[in-house]
DNA sequence: CGAATAGTGTCTCTAAGACATTATGCA
DNA sequence: TGCATAATGTCTTAGAGACACTATTCG
């Protein structure tokens, strides 16, 4: 199409979608169960076709309120890479564009029609297990669980994992869980505090069931984070 | 194809290359003019069909060897993005994936078949005129121009830009002319020299046609900077 | 010598890492 | 009172930023 005399080939396009919420301070994403041949029965990401006249955001948009209901504007919801393996799909020439998504607050999954199942599952047996997941959903799914846990080190995407109002030490519970390692609370407290429009403080506190309340937080308006947050 | 009864649209498929180098300390971008409408005679990202079989990055080093006649173990390529809107291309519906390749001394460039004329172009006119490249090309580059700029900081990339062997000078130039800034010489020996495994010191000298020669150094193991290398 | 470029040293300040202590709820 | 969790404070150290000076070549 760089020369309109040359012949090309057409593809399939799909957008699949890993979709990540913190449970109970443990990293999950949404998995299918596979309704259809190929990898019957078997877990996958969840993902569906392009329409013709849909753009690629959209088509993640579309799938992402299939798979849980959610609108658009829930959470987070970025492109992640392109895969396109010649031999991805053993039914043919398939190109997929795979999308990152954060929720907080994830709603019980809805199974679509195409898959027989949704369930949500921790993260870290799947990527423990490169045959756990359907097609080269292992890969994708390394890929965005990278990317999510350097995001968390110069943005402040975390709060897309915690609900409107959250403390301290909820957020720190985030970044332990997607980053696999433990954050010293006191050090964690003074950098998210002290870095201007990452976290806005309001006057409400929570129920101490046990222990004292604590402050409740909500997002601000910083998106990046200047110096970042890193990783040990 | 997540459920086989479902009908489903195909897509042509191109890759489209962001070629970046530095000479003269500037950030150039290697550009086609196109040959064929649409855009006839306008200039464009270099980039092509995915053949059939072919998987893509694949597809990116072919175009790559094609537009520059290098190989394909020269430099740096990465996926940069997927770009998909239904009108991007006035054709009809095209998804084209995005490469990043980054050149240390670029050959002239080679017209392809499919281009009337192949040039280097400085990227700060092109980013500043949002029409200046054909289709959604204006913002390919610019994902890839920031994606080259966020990596120098936390990845030993630049070295991609230089020779074989190189002085920290002329490694620091490289940093100025993609961030678009300056940088202190005193502080960034220190910390180029200073990180194990960014450079490697060799035991021989430029030819010091004008002041002091300066010692050569060759790439070193270390692909992340850590702490990061960060622009104000 | 003077000009030009390379390389090193020093001081300051920000911020991270590693701790202990105090505050506030509940049983 | 005891326990649990939240919040703040202090000391140390690594490293960035801002600077001045010395070194080595050329004409």
């Amino acid at each position: 199409m760089r020369g309109m005399a040359e012949t090309f080939d057409r593809f399939a396009v799909t957008v699949d979608l890993v979709i990540l919420t913190v449970q109970r301070d443990t990293l999950n994403v949404l998995t299918v169960t596979r309704a259809n041949p190929p990898f019957q029965g078997r877990i996958a990401l969840p993902g569906g076709f392009v329409e013709a006249t849909e753009n690629l955001i959209t088509a993640a948009v579309r799938e992402l309120a299939e798979e849980t209901g959610l609108s658009q504007d829930v959470g987070h919801l970025e492109q992640l890479a392109s895969y396109g393996d010649p031999d991805r799909d053993p039914r043919g020439r398939v190109i997929t564009v795979a999308y990152l998504a954060l929720l907080a607050d994830p709603p019980a999954p809805v199974a679509a029609s195409d898959a027989a199942d949704a369930q949500w599952l921790a993260v870290e047996p799947l990527l423990a297990d490169p045959s756990a997941l359907a097609f080269d959903h292992h890969r994708i799914l390394t890929d965005g669980v990278e990317r999510a846990r350097s995001k968390l080190e110069y943005s402040s995407l975390a709060v897309q994992f915690c609900p409107t109002e959250f403390t301290i030490a909820a957020l720190r519970r985030i970044y332990e869980a997607v980053w696999g390692t433990t954050v010293d609370p006191r050090n964690f407290h003074r950098k998210v505090t002290g870095t201007p429009g990452f976290v806005v403080a309001t006057d409400r506190y929570t129920d101490g069931d046990r222990g004292r309340p604590a402050r409740l937080y909500q997002a601000g308006p910083a998106s990046q984070l200047h110096p970042p947050l890193l990783r040990r």
